[in-house]
RNA sequence: GCGAGAGUGGCGGAAUUGGCAGACGCGCUGGACUUAGGAUCCAGUGGUAUGACCGUAGGGGUUCGACUCCCCUCUCUCGCACCA
């Protein structure tokens, strides 16, 4: 009989549906364990990344349910999004088709990799069964005060035809269009208050155990909270100030001129009238039009030009100038610096482009600097001078001594600042959650009322050609009348970020029905939190940081009664591949190349980098190709086998070769021996056993004790298929030997090959499900219990004991495994070898490690 | 520049409370079976001057003993970066 993936994983795929294996239902008398793998985006089909994704989640919740937890493993879809729109603008199709017919392929692919998911709780983030909840959650954050809108500076993508929040800009551009440069366009946003939770996340940080160091840094780093002080310089001209914010007010005295960014509002203000008015304004213009990747680049020039105005130091009380600078950035801190040239490298290059004075307040232990002969800032230690009564302190020393100061005399205060900005959530997309608010011409701002939800986002319009929203294009969707004095009103136009949807819906999969509000407290209760999540590095700061903020929002609403909603994080590595070039054709397809040469014109390829797997790089592998052709446990295994999760999987054709020969070999195994083994139970534990049969029996044991060990512990289940592959060429040895097969043999062959089955049938559920009832068991694997090791039949007669002479192994000796440490000594003293070595030389010392060695210093 | 992680055969990777470096797999070499072999099985496979030698990016150190701990250097990956 051969082996037939393709036949045998279909036949089992409809088993486990038949008989609702993978339901899971609340109960209080098993130990939950939520795992959750990050949600696709539906987008056509499964890539490689979401295979290698599921498989990992796949291999622990089946792992677990062995184990005996009730496990909860849903899926479901990040169903709005623009490259909905996109293919309506290419092929015309509507974004809810696209969508759910991309839902309906990658859903039975899904399937056919035989992933143990609850179904029956699948949702669609585009759906107005969930995005109702979304809306009402809105709400209740804009009463709050959670939820605002402002006029401001804004990240456009012209590519997405939308605002970015500030984390989907990556090196000044979109994080989607990564060629696209990211400019500034001043507009209405809606925000959600993330920044009151930047102390709290942060905070969390600390008890975050099950999180890669990694990405809890990224985090903190993104938070990028600071100490130091908000200064208030008096304006020259008027009663006016402008703030600016600081971490080094030690060095204040030495402030010699002031800079704002373009942006600055105070800017218009205080060069209205001024000769160079119209000049000023230009320059801002010209540096904002710039996209922030060339703003902010190293190779672009320090820029500023005088306003006309001054300000005063508030503590020498010197009249000092105040610019627009190009470097300076307008949201971190106030938007405003104090720059002192001779301790801040970039104000000492600014000073020195525009002739602006210097003043030393920081004099180096050993050395006494001269503004005139400075060629660089001093950014290091030292004690103050020309800082009135300060002087002499040591600088780090006066930071607190001089805010104090401020403080007393009303000028400035002590502060906290982060570098996180409140989250722009507006986009003005089509394919998105409506944002609940409606503009009333003598009302203003009125949320829909909470018995009017859900505004759905009408599915009968068209997009323009130029790819722009219709909704604001749509008087049957903007039109309508106040709900609160009945006039005039228009709707909010703009739709929700879609990592909105993807920060909560981690809790709908709890009670995915649930009729009477986003959340069921009960389910809630008993699932969360989410014990284990597995998904990709890139999503370490947007999707990762949104969700912690979401649950403390939700708390915070009395939704939930939790903090962090994932308890541990796996984030599983990119899956890569060779690229293949032609001089002529550019990157090539698996499918264009043949013998190493280009289809189209027979150019010999180049074999370039190794990268991640991706359309334009055309280095991608079909898993469908790959199941139709070696099956589902075979993609499997090849993608749990070739390295540990967190690490990046590198693809070889030739290693899944050697997947799919792995799994035919047990194939064999069990098939070839069917009848010996299947006239006996498994070894029961009793009888005496022979040497060889006793090395059998311990080396099964040993593997289900490493395998347990290396899924439990660690996750690395590229060394527990490898440890079932020693066992399984054990079995093959064992049986080659030629050995008479009594049944006690055949009992213990039975043991190993069981063992064989059960601990990879995580890892390949198909044909160990095939191979369990050939063996003539009734129950599917799923609710058979996870194999336990015997302690006895771990234990050793004999051991094995390395002699080192000065940390050099010479020799090696069997010793009874009862021997003690002198014992093992003595033994080893004897060995021929081992006095070889010695010879004429006089031993110094001998070290004894308990079963393992004895090492020789002479 | 700051922060995090990594560097082991031809390749993917094993080995971490310091104790036999290279498990397992791929590839390669030889053999068996065969009309055939790109199936299967068996044997071998870090280097080498074949030594009792060398070898875990390089250099130092601690130790009886270091892939593992400490110091320095190099390389690569990722994140942040004119953050005041």
């Amino acid at each position: 009989m051969l082996y037939n993936p393709l036949e045998l994983e279909k036949k089992w795929q409809r088993i486990w549906e038949r008989d609702e294996l993978f339901k899971v239902e609340e109960d209080p008398s098993k130990d939950k364990y939520y795992l959750l793998e990050m949600f696709p985006y539906p987008s056509g089909k499964l890539h490689m990344g979401h295979v290698r994704n599921y498989t990992i989640g796949d291999v622990v919740g089946r792992y677990k349910r062995m184990c005996g937890k009730n496990v909860l493993h849903p899926i479901g879809w990040d169903a709005f999004g623009l490259p909905a729109e996109n293919a309506a603008i290419d092929h015309g199709t509507h974004p809810e088709k696209w969508t759910y017919q991309n839902i309906e392929t990658m859903k039975s692919q899904l399937k056919r990799m035989g992933f143990s998911y609850d179904w029956d709780r699948e949702l669609a983030t585009c759906d107005p069964r969930y995005y109702r909840w979304e809306q009402l959650i809105f709400l209740k954050m804009f009463k709050k005060g959670l939820a605002y809108k402002k006029r401001t500076y804004v990240n456009w993508c012209e590519s997405c035809q939308t605002v970015l929040a500030k984390e989907q800009v990556e090196n000044g551009c979109c994080w989607r269009h990564t060629d696209q440069e990211v400019s500034l366009k001043e507009m209405d946003s809606w925000f959600f208050k993330i920044t009151d939770y930047a102390e709290e996340i942060l905070d969390a940080c600390d008890q975050l155990s099950g999180w890669p160091e990694r990405v809890l840094s990224m985090q903190r780093n993104w938070i990028g909270k600071s100490h130091g002080a908000i200064i208030r310089f008096p304006l020259d001209h008027s009663d006016g100030e402008v703030e600016v914010y600081t971490t080094r007010q030690d060095t204040l005295y030495g402030a010699t001129f002031m800079c704002f960014a373009p942006e600055h509002p105070m800017v218009k203000e205080i060069i209205k009238g001024q000769p160079q008015e119209a000049e000023i304004l230009e320059f801002i213009e010209r540096t904002l039009r710039l996209d922030s990747y060339v703003r902010t680049a190293d190779f672009t020039e320090k820029e500023g030009m005088f306003t006309g105005r001054y300000c005063l130091n508030p503590v020498t009380h010197e009249k000092i100038p105040i610019y627009v600078a190009n470097f300076v950035l307008f949201d971190y801190g106030t938007g405003a610096i104090m720059a002192v040239p001779t301790h801040d490298q970039r104000d000492f290059e600014f000073a020195k482009k525009y002739g602006l004075s210097l003043r030393v307040v920081i004099q180096p232990p050993g050395e006494t600097l001269k503004e005139e002969t400075m060629t660089e800032a001093y950014e290091g230690e030292g004690t103050l001078v020309h800082s009135g009564s300060f002087d002499g302190k040591g600088n780090l020393e006066a930071l607190d001594d001089i805010a104090d100061y401020l403080e007393s005399e009303g000028l400035g205060h002590k502060t906290v600042n982060y570098r996180l900005r409140d989250w722009n959530i507006s986009r003005q997309r089509y394919w998105g959650t409506p944002i609940p608010i409606i503009y009333c011409e003598t009302c203003g701002m009125v949320p829909v009322p909470e018995e009017d939800l859900p505004v759905v986002l009408p599915l009968d319009l068209k997009i323009g050609p130029n790819g722009a929203s219709p909704l604001p294009l749509e008087p049957s969707f903007y039109e309508i009348n106040c709900p609160k004095c009945g006039g005039n009103a228009r709707r909010e136009t703009d739709t929700m970020d879609t990592f909105v949807e993807s920060s909560w819906y981690f809790y709908r999969y709890t009670c995915p029905d649930y009729k009477d509000g986003p959340i069921n407290p009960k389910s809630v209760d008993y699932w969360m939190p989410v014990d284990q999540y597995i998904g990709g590095i890139e999503h370490a700061i947007l999707h990762l940081l949104y969700s912690r903020f979401y649950t403390r929002v939700l708390r915070d609403l009395g939704y939930l009664n939790l903090d962090e909603p994932f308890r541990n994080l796996l984030t599983q590595g990119m899956v890569c591949k060779e690229t293949q070039e032609c001089p002529e054709h550019g990157y090539l397809h698996p499918d264009e190349v043949k013998d190493q040469r280009c289809v189209h014109c027979q150019a010999e390829i180049i074999t370039g980098q190794t990268l991640k797997m991706s359309k334009s790089k055309k280095n991608v592998v079909d898993p469908e190709d790959l199941i139709s052709r070696y099956g589902a446990d075979t993609v499997r295994v090849f993608c749990l086998f070739a390295s540990p999760p967190e690490r990046d999987l590198e693809w070889s054709d030739q290693g899944v070769e050697g997947s799919y020969r792995f799994l035919n070999r047990i194939w064999r195994l069990i098939t070839d021996h069917l009848e010996d083994v299947s006239r006996v139970p498994s070894f029961d534990g009793k009888g005496d056993l022979s040497a060889l049969l006793r090395d059998l029996h311990r080396k099964t044991h040993q593997t289900i004790q490493k395998v347990t060990h290396d899924i439990e512990e660690r996750f690395h289940f590229n060394t527990a298929i490898s440890a079932v592959m020693e066992l399984v060429n054990e079995v093959n040895r064992f049986l080659g030997s030629g050995r008479d097969m009594g049944d006690l043999a055949c009992s213990l062959v039975r043991e190993a090959v069981e063992a064989v089955i059960l601990l990879l049938s995580p890892v390949a559920p198909h044909i160990t499900e095939e191979c369990w009832r050939m063996l003539g068991h009734g129950r599917s694997l799923m609710e058979t219990p996870w194999p336990g090791f015997q302690a006895d039949a771990l234990e050793v007669d004999k051991k094995l004991i390395v002699i080192q002479v000065n940390g050099k192994v010479r020799s090696r000796i069997e010793v009874p495994a009862s021997f003690d440490q002198k014992e093992i000594e003595t033994e080893a003293l004897k060995d021929e070898r081992l006095q070889d070595f010695i010879g004429e030389k006089t031993i110094k010392r001998v070290i004894v490690v308990k079963d393992k060695l004895v090492n020789v210093v002479v």
